[in-house]
DNA sequence: CTTATTTTTTTACAAATGATAAAAAAAGCA
DNA sequence: TGCTTTTTTTATCATTTGTAAAAAAATAAG
């Protein structure tokens, strides 16, 4: 997914604003495994996936829990550093060799304040953002792990086949064991 | 909490900006248990609590969800409506009487669109309920039902005497019966 | 104050999940 | 191919949580 479709889904700015917004990212390929945001660091810059899979965790003690996965036209991202310029939690790594676009924020938050049509684009960018985190707040809340996973083999059945199932297990918030008692209980 | 303190607390506005905004707002008062928003109605207006409380839940079958209480200077909204115009899931509900400022969408919208300073008081909006909504995520995933209450009892323990155990119990995933067991547990 | 209603706690039992260990299957590599 | 490593599945047991129903406590109403 290039550019323009990237940032047209977010909010559609007019040509003069987004060739102003294009001229900050440029792009970078990263190989699998490189760790794009790591988590107790201030992230300076937003990536936005051009091709290519991530996987956003949370480690603490032992254990270590996937927060989220990113494909193409996805955003990866520290939001607390995004937002607030402190030290993020979650690391970003990427599950396969990734093409990206990079975005330093500082430039961001410059173009912010003097172009309201970028300032209405980064709401909108926050909104979609906002948006897909309750919604996966509240199916967290609702569903079970057999449906929400049922639910996943549905919309998005290539990720299955893309990751490995502990990493799918953690973003589950089950262990490995209990989706291999899942995956078999619905054949 | 005064609609001044509410504003700036989100991104401070010059006072032309500010003047704008405001001559938009209007306090209105409810009563313990009017339902603010609705789930499965497209809600026109935004609620600033100026005082009382407020809980939001979501209703599915045969139960009920609390997705989050709300406060002094926290906002009443259904985010999906705010966002995208649609119906939303949720249902915000006075838990006591409260005072309330009302903000029409639509309106907001307008001044979104011509007002960069505007534009990005919306943007911070959005940013800080995203962050929120993420820590709140994430806290969820990681923490036990008893480490949550635990937590809650200390960084809010107001809530606790206002607000039913039933709602805690269910804002924090399990059931009222588990929560007794946990209040029981940690005496 | 007494009675009714709502809310909270307790108990017993059943079902789901986690921890652990080990086996089986699949993938990666020389 | 054959070997090694990683990933997935299976089995067992202990723990947690849910359901349902009853008891106790708190609140509201007459």
């Amino acid at each position: 997914m290039n550019i323009d479709q990237i940032l047209d889904n977010i909010w559609k700015l007019s040509a003069e604003s987004k060739e102003k917004l294009k001229s900050n990212i440029e792009q970078v390929n990263f190989s699998k495994g490189v760790v794009l945001v790591k988590a107790g660091k201030i992230e300076k810059d937003v990536y936005f996936m051009k091709k290519g899979i991530a996987r956003a965790y949370v480690e603490q003690e032992n254990n270590e829990v996937t927060i989220c996965f990113l494909t193409e036209g996805e955003t990866a991202i520290s939001m607390r550093s995004y937002v607030s310029g402190k030290k993020g939690y979650e690391n970003i790594e990427l599950l396969e060799n990734s093409e990206l676009y990079r975005l330093a924020t500082h430039n961001l938050q410059k173009l912010f304040l003097e172009d309201v049509q970028i300032a209405n684009w980064g709401r909108k960018f926050a909104e979609q953002e906002l948006i897909k985190t309750e919604e996966r707040f509240i199916s967290g809340q609702f569903r079970t792990a057999t449906e929400r996973y049922v639910e996943l083999l549905q919309n998005n059945p290539r990720l299955i086949q893309r990751v490995q199932l502990g990493y799918i297990a953690s973003y589950l918030g089950i262990t490995q064991v209990t989706l291999s008692r899942i995956r078999a209980s619905i054949k």
